[in-house]
DNA sequence: TCCAAAATACGCATTTTGGGTGATGCGGCA
DNA sequence: TGCCGCATCACCCAAAATGCGTATTTTGGA
């Protein structure tokens, strides 16, 4: 912005038709430069560790490691580098896979030239730019099941499992609520009956959902 | 697509400008029309339940109900209107709380004109118009940071307490791990010393985080 | 090769949970 | 009025989990 300076990009994708046609695409735009042009992780590793880019625009299948294990990588070395994810993968698994690793924009090889290059100067100003067909699956991340499926809890069952999920004892939570501990049971066992369950651990999966673990 | 219908859409915004301005704008650009334009959800409500638009374009900071309970409401009616929340907040609190309520879109009222048609024709068409600011608020959800201020569990230590948090009993894990139960127990005592927990429960929030309840 | 960490295992005492059974009071509702 | 859901509490017994100590074997590196 304040001055001309280049975004410096390393592009890291397998297909060397693809790769030559961005390589291309970005020199042309006039404010970017192709720092590197790599087909595989291994290839690219030590320069970019080295001489960290502004960006890489990186592909997810790839010969040897991954681009999303290279993202992880290189988030944990707490290297500041952009991370652009652009692939023809659009399955929540790599999804989620990249956005947990770090990357910070996922697009997809369908999309339009001026949208790749919209989306690198978004990525670096900054943004998150992702694809419109993909954000409507990580939305669909914030509300996952319609469980109104399981035995509904009444009040004081609620407040109870909220408890036992935070990791009280019936003890500490009879205390919390001025009741006795064997109310407190009662409550839990009449939880496991509605929800199936054995177990706390079971009781509060099984209700508040597996977790993301 | 297919024909000449035109897209219908509601207006809920209690900002009397803003929601003329709106207005305007989607009626001039010849494919959307505005059937509503309500200052509140009570005003909007009967007529939205009853006759269910296309879109809502609505607001969060509205007198009376706001607009994520409002979104959380219609969804949970499972009316298949897609909603568009447009509005000045860009905290977390209030982008997470749209999301989950069920909100198909999240853009800020400083976007152009164009920008939010284009946001409207991406909903309909099954995408999700999100900000590139609030999508990258959104990717910061999926890397809680930190996370190396715990101690480091061991393989072994790892393995037993992901299936501690799936609610197995030491004796089945043990048995999973051609192991004694014994050994389950200590290594989940060398969990407890290492995470300062006391229970499985703690244990498991602790490593995993709170967990989203 | 030697050390330290990790993984394995047992014993004993206590606390916490889970399963069974039963009981009382309260408030809404047919 | 009587039935039912909900919340409350109690007692017994067994299983599971927890606390503390100790010890051996395996493994991975310096």
């Amino acid at each position: 912005m304040t001055v001309a300076t280049q975004l410096r990009i390393v592009i890291i994708e397998d297909d060397r038709d693809i790769a030559i046609a961005w390589e291309k695409l970005l020199n042309d735009s006039g404010h970017i430069i192709c720092t590197g042009n790599y087909n595989s992780v291994e290839a690219a590793r030590n320069i970019i560790f080295r001489y960290p880019p502004d960006v890489i625009l990186m592909d997810i299948g790839l010969p040897g490691m991954d681009g999303i294990t290279f993202t992880r990588e290189i988030k944990e070395k707490n290297i500041t580098t952009e991370i652009l994810i652009c692939t023809v993968f659009h399955d929540h698994e790599n999804i989620f896979n990249a956005l947990k690793a770090g990357a910070g924009g996922y697009i997809l090889k369908s999309a339009p030239p001026d949208e790749m290059l919209h989306a690198i100067e978004t990525i670096y100003a900054g943004g998150a730019p992702i694809d419109v067909q993909i954000a409507r699956k990580v939305l669909t991340y914030f509300r996952p099941e319609k469980k109104e499926l399981i035995a509904p809890l009444t009040r004081r069952e609620e407040e109870i499992i909220n408890r036992v999920s935070k990791g009280y004892r019936n003890k500490e939570i009879a205390e919390l609520m001025h009741i006795s501990a064997e109310t407190v049971r009662t409550h839990i066992r009449n939880i496991y009956s509605k929800l199936q369950a054995n177990t706390r651990m079971e009781a509060v999966n099984k209700y508040f959902g597996p977790g993301k673990r």
